[in-house]
DNA sequence: TGCAGAAGCCTGCATATGCAGATATCGTCC
DNA sequence: GGACGATATCTGCATATGCAGGCTTCTGCA
């Protein structure tokens, strides 16, 4: 039988945290030409899609705590793509937005944001790439919390 | 037709560091009273399984950047849980073991991956999470590199 | 033997990640 | 109008991550 030692051989974590580490190092060395790295391209889509978003609101959905992502918007905000100014109705939140040049930025990325997703699509094959994405979108359905 | 501007809500990426975040947040709160994080809990489990391994060659098995990896070891070697020695036959190499002390923080650890491992398996259904353990390996399988 | 290239590991740099706790603001209840 | 709890954000701390570049050691070939 299966001893309780070989129990870390079924564990989720090392997976997707494997797969996350992988894939990231994909998209990051095709982002690195924009300098941007993947993190930041997400921010960026995710500003352009909802643009006067708060912090909070952002992080939630990116499934990110709240001081990270405030952390992570510190090199867009001191490169110039990104602004944070205060609510007018609501002194504690920081509405952000893309900059023209944030915006400019972000055109240019999706070039190596395409060539990354192309050799994802390439190595695992386009049926297995939306599957996998399913199966990820449905863990974090469950998972929200 | 989509327009280009919605590509990025096809990203695999977004998705693999949404999960790998999420899941990570679980078993590193599960892990947190034995003072382990998930990611040093799963250095122990590697140095269990081939004790003598090179960081090198750990680096790779775990998909890790040997960087990352010296780096990471460092906390656990402080906290003497691991040791690094000079190999014999190459003065390039440092093999790693888990110390006693190392063993039995891993075996009382155990109790709380088995909690964040069944929150998932709660969460997602035994069947769901076999099948995204599979993909994520595929994933891994295709993307080696 | 000696040297050139490869291999293994490290440091410096920058970003990424989350928890605990602090601060400022808002809303509400009295 | 003021106190109190809730909310939004930030700071301090520690770890996680990878690239560029450097040092030491090894290996193979002349």
């Amino acid at each position: 039988m299966a001893s309780a030692s070989l129990a870390p051989n079924v564990c989720t974590a090392a997976r997707v945290r494997k797969a996350s580490r992988r894939i990231s190092q994909i998209y990051d060395r095709e982002l690195a030409p924009h300098d941007l790295t993947v993190t930041q391209f997400g921010l960026l889509v995710q500003l352009r899609a909802a643009p006067g978003a708060a912090i909070g609101a952002l992080a939630e959905s990116m499934v990110m705590d709240a001081t990270t992502l405030s952390r992570n918007l510190r090199p867009l905000e001191r490169r110039g793509l990104v602004t944070a100014e205060a609510d007018k109705d609501d002194g504690r939140v920081r509405k952000l937005k893309l900059t023209p040049a944030g915006r400019a930025t972000l055109e240019r990325a999706m070039a190596g944001w395409r060539a990354a997703q192309d050799q994802i699509a390439t190595a695992l094959g386009v049926d297995e790439t939306k599957a996998l994405n399913a199966a990820l979108d449905r863990a974090l359905d469950r998972l929200a919390g």
